[in-house]
This record gives C-alpha cells, structure tokens and sequence, in this order.
DNA sequence: CCAAGTCATAGCGTTGATGCTATGGACATG
DNA sequence: CATGTCCATAGCATCAACGCTATGACTTGG
C-alpha cells in the first residue's frame, strides 16, 4: 500500500487486470450509479452539497461516488436513496435459462 | 475496534441503533440476499464449500454471508452470482410519487 | 462408536470504501 | 479583477467487509 496513484487511473486498471471479470462488472455497476445518482441529483437542481448534506456525507464523497471512483457500498447507498426519495434495490437474478 | 463481539449480536444491535434507519435496511438487505443465495444453492444441491470454491471463497466467508452477518459488498455479490449463474441488478427506483 | 460431511463461529490480518479537510480549476457576476 | 459557487482530487485516518484457519456442534453411514 502506498502505490499513490490517482483513482482515476485506478479504474482503468481495473478493467484492464487479468480475471477481472466480476471486478470489472463490479467498476460498471458502479459507474451506471453513480450517473443515475447525478442525473437524480440534477433533476432536482441540487449542487453536490446539497445532496451532501441531505445523504449526511461531504461533497467530496458524492463527487467520488458520481465518478465511480470506487464501488459503493449498500449503506451509501442507502443513505444516497433516501435523500433523493428513491429505495435501493440489490437482486440476483437467474441469468437466461439455457435456451 | 475491539469491543469482541460476535456479529448475532452485531446485527441485533444495529437493528435497534437510533438513526440506524438505512443501517436497518442494509441489514434487512444483507439478511434477504443470504436467504436467496442460501436457496439458490440449495436448489442447485450444492453445499457451503461446493459454492465456496466456485465463488473463490472459502466455506466460512459462505456461512457468513448467507447468514448475513455483514452487509455484503457489489464485488462479492458478483462472484456469488457468477458461481450461480445469475446476474447482480442495483438499481435505485424512484419511490411512489406523492400520492 | 467412529469417520466423514456440513454448517456456524471465533479470531485475526489485510484491504478497500468512506469521512473529512484542503485545494485547484472553471464559470458566472458584480 | 475580486468573489462566490460548483465540482474534481489529493491525502490521510478509520472502520467494516473479506480472506483464511481452526474449531465445535450435528447428522448420517459404517
């Protein structure tokens, strides 16, 4: 620990190392919040701040979040739902059954 | 860190903190996930340790998430998935507009 | 009764997400 | 230009999820 590099780049590795499927579904699911979650927010005309301290965080944290910076968690993500009036839904469903 | 206590405790506690309304729903979410795993392996016939290893888990971190003991996280979910042949869905809907 | 298989838990080190503060740049506005 | 707002990031501390090993309780089959 101490490779210091900036998340940014961070992600892109990710998708790039080797049996990274699932860390690579994991950087996309992340990715697709944190654009929903901005959308919401905007719909709404609130700043970064705004929904700071509505979601009880920092506005650094939502603009790390948005970015996709890391992937959440579900108690972020709870607290993020509930701010903008929206429920989290975390489901797995059966892929296709084999045609 | 370091108060020792087992996570059955744990999870009772976190249920009746105050302001622990979206750590109650993390909770019920962690809870309602496990009981689907613990059944979509049992469908499949397969013990803790069989699913274990096709998750790149051990049978304990199994055990421990269908018990849910903690409120898992997107990346384990995905290899959980993948070990079942299902996909993961989180998504943030919209609540019920006013009435 | 003994052996094997299954599941629940404890304990503990590691890692990554989160919380926070502090900047810096971009943009508007006076 | 000086201010103020908004968003992006860096850097660091803390905490909880994870990974793993080792048991213990139960069940089932010899």
């Amino acid at each position: 620990m101490s490779e210091r590099i900036d998340w940014k780049e961070l992600r892109n590795r990710r998708m790039a190392e080797p049996g990274a499927a699932e860390a690579h579904e994991a950087t996309r699911i992340a990715y697709e919040l944190g654009k929903t979650v901005r959308t919401m927010r905007e719909e709404r005309g609130w700043s970064q701040s705004d929904l700071a301290s509505r979601a009880a965080m920092t506005q650094s944290a939502v603009a790390r979040f948005e970015a996709g910076g890391t992937v959440p968690t579900i108690p972020v993500l709870e607290r993020l739902a509930r701010a903008l009036d929206a429920d989290v839904e975390v489901r797995l469903t059966p892929r296709a059954p084999a045609a």
